[in-house]
DNA sequence: CAGTGGTATCGTCTATCGACGATAGACGAT
DNA sequence: ATCGTCTATCGTCGATAGACGATACCACTG
């Protein structure tokens, strides 16, 4: 019982439902659960690996993370769709294909949550 | 295939084989999984919360941790287990019984390898 | 020594993760 | 319209995590 998202927006700008806790304060008491969200999202290898891949090369790229990665390409699009559920990063809209990029405010605020411990 | 420590060290001072990483360089090619694994750690709301009363009760404590939360003893155990395997925390080895404090290198580590990102 | 209180571990169950191949959808190019 | 490329999703599998009760341990106390 996996994502529902319907088959017409395989593109979607953004995962609704997830980014909206960036702006939550820090002290909330469903702070605990934002941290554990990001952490969760970070706490896979390839997910830092990919997190720095896009940090790195100045944000966008797109299928090239497959390339760089010893895994399937279904596997790897599960790992980003688990970063975009997150907030962590987000397509850009605006490149020929789809491409990745950083948020750079919800990295911040997994920074300042993490502070805040 | 869970924890297999021996049954003759139930109280063992620090999990070996989880701390050492935490001084290793923050751009080696292993800083992937450090950073990975502490956030694995940390990615549930009930170690937060955890991780959040040792930091905040002065550090150390004992039982009164199950008596705070909604869970089974042995579910909380658990959960210490993780976060110390992690190097998160580690037992107090002077307390009248068991005690729990936070260790601050690995927080130190976990946000500076994040900030590496 | 028997009893007790605080912990860690075992054994088991369910739920979720991680990986893959197969396939569907979107879209530019032919 | 058909093809080829790029992604996202489905369906499935084995492995792992999370939770619990039961139980073993250990350090004391009586």
């Amino acid at each position: 019982m996996k994502r529902r998202r319907p088959r017409s927006a395989p593109c979607g700008p953004d995962d609704p439902g997830a980014a909206e806790a960036l702006a939550r304060p820090l002290d909330d008491p469903e702070a605990d659960a934002d941290l554990a969200a990001l952490a969760k999202a970070v706490g896979h290898p390839i997910r830092v690996r990919i997190l720095r891949m896009l940090a790195l090369k100045n944000a966008r790229m797109c299928c090239r993370i497959v390339d760089e990665l010893p895994l399937a390409q279904s596997t790897v699009s599960e790992h980003l769709r688990i970063l975009r559920a997150a907030g962590l990063i987000k397509v850009n809209e605006k490149g020929p294909r789809v491409g990745y990029c950083i948020v750079p405010s919800a990295l911040k605020r997994f920074k300042a949550l993490l502070n805040g411990v």
